[in-house]
DNA sequence: CCCACAATTAAACATTTGCTTAATCGTTTA
DNA sequence: TAAACGATTAAGCAAATGTTTAATTGTGGG
């Protein structure tokens, strides 16, 4: 009566059923890597963000215009982006554009839309 | 020279582009539902536990041996998954057993580490 | 060379988040 | 019904996050 007594004292743990899934999660910097890339789409002016510069490019103080947000702080959401691989940049002048970074982006975004909509609750 | 000087005070600014971009926002209540629920996704141990019940249900003290995680900080963020209906809940006897809820979480996961996969950094 | 302006970075602050410990609830069983 | 145990909830705390203001960098124009 002492087969796996971690944290439940109960057989009616299923033993297999935890390796199994322990064994099957990916690796810590994986998880690490792909939750920080989930983050960035945990917060809402982000969000306005991708989905501002989804279809047209747009740079930093036009967003600010759409966001009705400081410059700092829409760039530092944008920095964030980009470290992520999320958005491009290009510069014009005095300018610097931001674009969403490939199709990924838009499908992570369509999905999520999705989910909502199709929610019951 | 005193069209639009909101914020950037050039003519460079195209307010076309603004309008555009802001009108096609989802409404206010949509990004923040859509923020909160991808926030869901961006912790390691949440997606822990989304992965792990993705195959098999678990109920939340064989969670906790996967994670290697007190009951208690599981069951804290089970009760944020089923909050936004990314997991469900059966109970048998003392037991409760997690699963996800639908095929969306399972795609957004998937996108999610494809465009991980796929990104050249 | 200096000024203007867009963008970034830094520092400071308030808020939020995730975890711990302790208490409570719900179900089963003796 | 009382004890045992899994799960949830509550309270407290350390760490991370988002925003503001101020300072700095980079680019173009006078």
């Amino acid at each position: 009566m002492s087969e796996d007594k971690d944290i439940c004292q109960e057989y009616s743990v299923n033993p297999e059923a935890v390796a199994a899934a322990k064994g099957a999660l990916p690796d810590a910097a994986t998880l690490e890597e792909l939750s920080r890339m989930f983050a960035a789409f945990g917060d809402a002016n982000r969000l306005r963000i991708m989905l501002s510069i989804s279809e047209r490019e747009l740079c930093v103080c036009e967003l600010g215009e759409v966001l009705e947000m400081s410059t700092p702080a829409v760039s530092h959401h944008l920095r964030r982006l980009k470290d992520l691989g999320l958005v491009r940049t290009r510069r014009e002048g005095k300018l610097v554009y931001y674009s969403l970074d490939d199709e990924h982006v838009r499908e992570i975004l369509a999905v999520g839309r999705e989910h909502l909509a199709h929610r019951q609750i």
